[in-house]
DNA sequence: ATAATCGATCAGACAAACGAATTGTTTTTA
DNA sequence: TAAAAACAATTCGTTTGTCTGATCGATTAT
């Protein structure tokens, strides 16, 4: 049942550590030389550790000092995020991004629920279309955003949201997979992967044959998961019915795909950097995502 | 120049928002009622934003209200963690842990300066070999821990520290990768990666010829950044003086591998315990290594 | 040797925060 | 319908905690 540590005592030895000196960290947080020397020596109290080595002339911290000044840095990092999001003033008006539907199904409502809460006068208009057509519609200026999977990990104004290989998978209670010639469902023309599904096939030598089309994520995920085909899709959108074919099963190894914010540059309002941030954020930081939570 | 949110005041709003009422969030922080409303009062003033919205009943937290207890939520357990961190015994002994040579140079120097500072009395025995022959040694209980590329991400008694995509690479001033037939720089035998860059290569009817083989990464790196040939590594080592080759480079695709921390069910004392959490803590939380800082 | 700097410590002052009691409102029970 | 109970807001008096300012001892620079 340990008490928490209280932030001011964290700032102030943050304070202490950047600056070398009580005295420095005094001035810092505005208080008295005395007040930061009680505060330290609360905080040792509060931990039951020594924190701070002091020997003539130099302060030095400790292996324990070292280690909270991690955590205090973090938590008041943290800390004034929070006041920074909740003191920003109330954003008006829309933004537009585009998506392919099978992403927009695994990442929008999350993305999109928290956005909307923190920017309620905020209206998104959502397009779900295959990358490459995103991509036409960013160029122009029909889209502020668009999140798009790619071959490559970096495209001009895009930013990396996080790799997302390509893998192959068929039903969870079916062999479809085993099955010669290969049944496949793959989208129509416009996908990238379609291609390299069949590339992949034909260099491999694997005899296959197009068993079912659909222009949309959810046609595919039906004929996988009944188990009338396989197919091949990125690995961040695997659902619960199927699974992933590795390797040793016999399968060509499929380009590693990347999955990209990419921003209009026209479009520098601070509302399109707003909506920006936040999936960039909630990449990075959240586990759902791939990420983590912290 | 926002000040800070005092812990205490944020301890006591995640009382609020999980018993649903001021009262029995009193019990919960062994405060009276009164405190609990002039905490929340004080919260609302510092943040010049109602937080709670108090209507006949029940209480509701207001959009804001959200907001702050996902951050306070966030920041409450990294104080927790940074208490429980340090108030944990010191640790005495040694612990032995094995990783291919390349995942060393690039993790290992991290992990180890963290770890020992946390942990200066225990002893960290390190071994480097391909990640075939630490599994055998895992096996044979000459090790704790190894950490290995995997063609699955899932094995007995391991974690999933991070995808890693095996990728083509070439010396960034050089175009050996235009070369035909193809020079190549290999590990000599043990390793999956020579077998999967030679299948590649054959199925997709490039030519090639191995220039260089070298036991260590070392080796393969001076090659490659020599320009005396490409080679193929995981994403995360990929090192200052090289460059990545595409999938539109004419390179076929590589299997998808899979970085993973195998444990020795039989070492179960809290030493191992405490380096393998420490490790996977590292890969979901650490930037440098994939993930984030928060 | 003297002055200056630094952190620790003490005493006093002040303000912030608390507990107990009270009020007003709403819901539940009789 | 009246009474009781539950809940949050508010007030008041008190305590507690934290700050300032002054002083002390130690170390270093002049």
């Amino acid at each position: 049942m340990p008490d928490a540590i209280p932030t001011e005592l964290l700032r102030t030895f943050i304070a202490i550590a950047d600056s070398g000196s009580f005295s420095l960290a005094a001035d810092q947080i505005s208080r008295t030389q005395s007040a930061v020397s009680m505060q330290v020596k609360r905080l040792e109290e509060l931990l039951e550790k020594s924190l701070i080595h002091r020997d003539s002339r130099n302060l030095k911290l400790t292996g324990d000092g070292v280690t909270l000044l991690h955590f205090a840095r973090r938590i008041l990092k943290l800390n004034e995020e929070a006041l920074s999001v909740l003191k920003r003033p109330e954003l008006k008006g829309w933004v537009s991004i585009g998506l392919p539907d099978d992403y927009a199904a695994r990442f929008l409502p999350e993305i999109l629920a928290n956005f909307s809460r923190t920017h309620p006068r905020v209206q998104v208009k959502v397009t779900c279309e295959p990358s490459n057509v995103l991509l036409e519609k960013v160029q122009r200026k029909d889209l502020d955003l668009a999140m798009v999977s790619s071959p490559t990990p970096e495209i001009e104004n895009g930013i990396l949201l996080r790799q997302d290989p390509i893998v192959w998978v068929t039903s969870e209670r079916h062999c479809q997979h085993e099955i010669t010639p290969l049944p496949l469902a793959l989208f129509p023309d416009e996908c990238y992967y379609r291609d390299w599904t069949l590339s992949a096939l034909e260099k491999a030598g694997i005899e296959h044959r197009i068993a079912y089309t659909s222009p949309s994520i959810v046609g595919l995920q039906a004929a996988v998961t009944a188990g009338l085909a396989v197919t091949a899709i990125n690995q961040s959108i695997v659902w619960p019915g199927i699974r992933q074919l590795n390797a040793d099963e016999g399968f060509p190894a499929l380009p590693n795909a990347s999955f990209l914010l990419r921003r209009n540059p026209e479009s520098d309002n601070c509302i399109v950097d707003s909506l920006a941030d936040h999936i960039a954020k909630a990449f990075s930081t959240c586990s759902e995502f791939g990420g983590c939570l912290t």
